[in-house]
RNA sequence: GCCGCGGUAGCUCAAUGGCAGAGCAAUUGCUUCGUAAGCAAUAGGUUGUGGGUUCAACUCCCAUCCGCGGCUCCA
């Protein structure tokens, strides 16, 4: 049996004339001619190999049309006999059958259902939606699907169908350093709350993270703290006049966003990786794209150019996969490294999902891809880039004690690398969550993460790295090997920092644990907007202050000057409330003394007497090896304009 | 996307069918100050948007946008 189906605004269809002996008797009650609105149009063909498997067909028939109608979100289905579909049709009373059945099946699975008579030439009217998904055409077969197995042309089918079975058998553990395996399981009836098999009395995040990925985590509902902070702080807004999940950056949130992009992509130059730029849309079309996409149907932004119809990129796999494929590569240059930092990654995600900076629809993913020789080259590099992660995430600032490693492999994968997987958690430092497929359902045999554990007890992944086995046929990624003969590589996809918002957001959840403990919550020194402030004491002293901040910035430090006519009480309060890490004073008395009173934010401001030189070499250690960029906003505070 | 809650001055919030308000911020003036809030005056509004009910709507109803929580999801 063939089918096309059409998503359509409207289809209104009224019969002719007969065109069999027996056609379909027409009710009275149809409403014959009247607009259909918001439906799913399926034009259905039965052909002859169809008879005698009536049962089967319909089976799949109701699956088929049910899966597409729930992704188009249509509730209403018309079941339009369209012979044309087929050079061989079956016998008009075994079409009949079907669709007779069918229409019941449906009925039963709450749709309205609505049958175009049978056996009628008709005239019909139709407007379809033209999204993605709005045209499918579908062969329904005797044969019963096997979940998880691949039907040709049948992504999105397969992709409910993989993810059902995901979730059914994975198996979690907690493995430690010297490779023992914890099986995880929560109780039952009463106990169900209860997670046995590891004593986690000394890793508090480790439990957070397993029970929040197996699922069974409730908590007091609460906006998640760094939502507060980046408002407060102007880094970083909602923007109403965009779609949901696209941020606007002020000044301070600019920069801050920049400097862990100049770092992330320095870390990735040193390594050795190529700095590539792809296009961030693609064809919807191409033959390489078309069958992952349809893995995650209808979560990409759609947009028509003149002539075709693109979607933005999710990764940047598509661009460096195609570059790589027409690339002529050779043993002798692998691994492979190419480096894009995407701005942007698009991804349309469903919009109770989004929140502040934790989960986005437009997002800047640093992306590395190697390509490798083998599964053995592309288990060294990985144990060579878990290092250069865990090293990208300590520098940047973020608390080991905030993070736990999440380990994803096949069982079969497992099995025959152990010691591999083992080696990766030993590197880490603490046990690991490890979850277990009984089979591949994705692209990678493993991957692992680094999951930041947030103020709610909720995890969000930042760094991963994946061992690809899919996709060097898929786009034809080949090397040639030292006989001359062409093998695909194995490709290992790298975010060795995870998404820059997501960087962001684990530093100020971070710095609302520290000030639940009592402590003043900061940002990194070297991502302060401002790093120094001279607060002079009156308006007489704004000159000198102005001076020493012209000293000072040759560090490099990025010093401002609060030379409004307010109380030192009151600046020094409001540099409090904007994080600045050091507040110098500056009046009568130092100028005489010629030292300076250094405030420090993360001593509870404490003040320190120090003189220039002291200050400086204190300054540059605290700026370490960093990144660096000028003041995002005016030296003085007298000329800046309020964002938020 | 689904279910529930919310949107009032730049910010945080009050006003429950009957004159739209406070604190902070802003502006102006006074104060020239020593490490977390000096004093006063002024200005600030199509109550997210569009429709409806009513003599009268921030308040009730419908739609829609944006945000929050939960579900779901996270290539």
């Amino acid at each position: 049996m063939k089918i096309l189906t059409l998503h359509c605004d409207y289809i209104r269809f009224k019969p002719v004339k007969a065109a069999i002996s027996k056609p379909e008797e027409i009710k009275k009650e149809a409403k014959l001619g009247n607009e259909i609105k918001e439906c799913l149009v399926v034009l259905s063909a039965v052909e002859k190999q169809d008879e005698g498997n009536e049962k089967a067909i319909v089976k799949n028939l109701v699956s088929n049309v049910k899966s597409i109608a729930v992704q188009v979100k249509a509730k209403k289905i018309v079941l339009y006999p369209y012979v044309h579909l087929t050079n061989t049709p079956s016998k008009p009373d075994t079409a009949l059958f079907v669709l007779r059945e069918a229409e019941k099946e449906l009925k039963e699975l709450k749709f309205s259902v609505i049958r175009a008579p049978f056996g009628w030439y008709k005239e019909f009217e139709l407007k379809c939606k033209g999204h993605p998904l709005s045209e499918l055409s579908r062969e329904i077969k005797t044969e019963e699907i096997a979940p998880g197995k691949k039907e040709k042309g049948e992504g999105a089918a397969e992709s409910e169908a993989l993810k059902a079975e995901k979730k059914l058998k994975s198996e979690w553990f907690i493995l430690t350093d010297t490779g023992k395996l914890h099986r995880l399981k929560f109780g039952k009836g009463k106990n169900k709350d209860e997670l046995a098999g590891f004593d986690f009395s000394k890793h508090a995040a480790l439990e957070k993270l397993a029970r929040y990925e197996m699922k069974k985590i409730r908590v007091v509902g609460q906006e998640p703290a760094h939502v507060k902070y980046m408002r407060k702080l102007e880094l970083v807004d909602y923007e109403s006049a965009s779609d949901p999940g696209n941020l606007r950056y002020y000044p301070k949130g600019r920069m801050v966003k920049a400097l862990i992009e100049d770092y992330v992509t320095k870390r990735m130059h040193e390594y050795g990786a190529l700095e590539v730029e792809t296009p961030i849309m693609y064809d919807y079309e191409h033959p390489s794209l078309k069958a992952y996409l349809n893995r995650f149907p209808a979560r990409q932004y759609s947009i028509d150019t003149p002539n075709k119809k693109v979607f933005l990129r999710f990764a940047a796999c598509f661009g460096q996969f195609i570059m790589a494929s027409q690339a002529v590569i050779s043993y002798k240059d692998l691994p492979l490294k190419l480096y894009e930092l995407t701005k942007y990654s698009f991804r349309v995600e469903q919009r109770g999902e989004l929140v502040g900076l934790k989960r986005l629809r437009t997002f800047t993913m640093p992306d590395c891809h190697a390509l490798c020789k083998d599964i053995e080259q592309a288990k060294q590099e990985m144990a060579l880039r878990f290092i250069l992660a865990k090293d990208v995430q300590q520098n940047i600032g973020l608390d080991f004690h905030n993070l736990e490693l999440a380990i994803r492999v096949t069982k079969d994968f497992y099995e025959k690398n152990k010691e591999f997987i083992v080696s990766l958690v030993k590197e880490f430092g603490k046990p690991a969550l490890l979850e277990m497929w009984p089979s591949r359902f994705f692209y990678f045999v493993t991957k692992y993460e680094f999951n930041f554990i947030d103020s709610l007890n909720k995890a969000f992944a930042l760094n991963t790295d994946q061992i690809d086995v899919e996709n060097a046929e898929r786009y034809g990624i080949y090397y040639v090997d030292e006989h001359n003969k062409r093998k695909p590589v194995t490709i290992l996809h790298l975010s060795p920092s995870g998404a820059i918002e997501r960087v962001m957001c684990s530093l100020l959840e971070q710095a609302y644990f520290d000030e639940k403990q009592g402590k003043n919550p900061c940002l990194p020194y070297w991502l302060s907007p401002t790093q120094v402030r001279i607060v002079p004491i009156s308006e007489k002293f704004i000159n000198e202050a102005v001076a020493l901040a012209e000293d000072l910035n040759d560090l490099p430090c990025r010093v401002d000057v609060d030379d409004r006519p307010l109380h030192v009480e009151k600046k020094v309060l409001e540099a409090e409330q904007e994080w600045v890490p050091f507040v110098v004073c500056l009046g009568k008395r130092e100028l005489e003394k010629k030292s300076l009173n250094v405030r420090i934010r993360r001593m509870k401001g404490k003040v320190i007497e120090i003189k220039m030189p002291e200050l400086k070499k204190l300054l540059e250690q605290e700026q370490r090896s960093m990144p660096w960029r000028p003041l995002p906003l005016p030296l003085l505070l007298s000329k800046r304009p309020k964002f938020v």
